[in-house]
DNA sequence: ACCTGAACACCGTTCAAGT
DNA sequence: ACCTGAACACCGTTCAAGT
């Protein structure tokens, strides 16, 4: 607030006159921030195409513009975020072919999917330097709870991009079954 | 930490002589946290079933201890809570016949899935009064831009059980082809 | 209508001084 | 070895007083 109110060559309380309080302030920032995010774009062929689009457009476009996320994250309005991707979700379950409470099953569980991936992610690269990875935790645990191979896998850690991919791929296989 | 030292009978200084800082703290109430919590059970009779029966069980076990979540989010320590699901998983994943690599990327897309699906209900329900749900905007966006039995049940909003339920056996449909 | 300074009730934390 | 009070540098916010 203090910080604010010298940037903009005024008392702190001023700001209290034009906005109530911090959190109003924020909010009526965010708002702007939202506004000026792209649209979502899909131009691939088919509708399953473009979903893996739409789903990886929203992912890149919250990474590349994460200030924003934390925002609306703290103020409670991450779903307005991602209100814009799942409308064109939407029109791709039904371009698929399916209808009424089967197409929102679908269109809900991708964004879900989705916004889960991102709110995961991000929590893991905010991890606290000292606290431990689950890939380091099954280095600590001893082998032969599972598989060796399995283990070393685990152990080895992932791209959270390739999982990602592969997640969504095979959510879509069950979803839109050939 | 005032009312901590208050609750210990002794002067807040006191508490940074024990442990140092605020987080150090509650790093040490985490850990104890962290032991409490119940081994995961999985006694369905197939591989694919007892998948099943972790993931539901880890997403009740989160929302019956939500502060422990909470405390492990702030502290980055997230990644410790579902560990023992992991191992747990891990085990059923191989049961079922995968492999090294392969087993290892089926077990994260389910952990994942389930664990971005935690991160996002509690988000929803950490929503701030006045901000808008993705079922309010649809409500807003006027009809046309999508099948309307789609819009409709867009509008009536969902059962984060039942889609959690969906979401998982569709992913485990894609994971797991008979 | 807009801005101000003084003040309040909080934070986490440091540190010299005590026993 | 453990505890203390005084103090620092922060917060968000209220409010009476100014112009």
């Amino acid at each position: 607030m203090r910080k604010v109110a010298t940037m903009a060559g005024v008392a702190p309380t001023s700001v209290y006159w034009h906005f109530g309080s911090r959190e109003a302030l924020l909010g009526e920032v965010l708002t702007v921030l939202i506004e000026d995010l792209p649209e979502p774009q899909a131009r691939s062929r088919t509708p399953r195409k473009r979903m893996v689009e739409l789903a990886t457009g929203l992912r890149d476009q919250v990474a590349a513009t994460q200030p924003v996320q934390e925002l609306a994250l703290e103020l409670g309005r991450a779903a307005e975020l991602s209100f814009p991707t799942q409308v064109a979700l939407a029109r791709e379950v039904a371009a698929s072919g399916l209808r009424g409470d089967d197409a929102a099953m679908v269109v809900r569980a991708i964004l879900f999917t989705v916004g889960g991936f991102i709110l995961l992610t991000d929590n893991f690269e905010q991890r606290v330097p000292g606290s431990e990875t689950t890939q380091e935790l099954w280095h600590t645990q001893g082998g032969g709870a599972v598989d060796a191979g399995l283990q070393r896998a685990m152990e080895r850690g992932v791209d959270t991009d390739v999982l990602f991919a592969f997640t969504l791929d095979k959510l879509l296989d069950g979803l839109l079954p050939a």
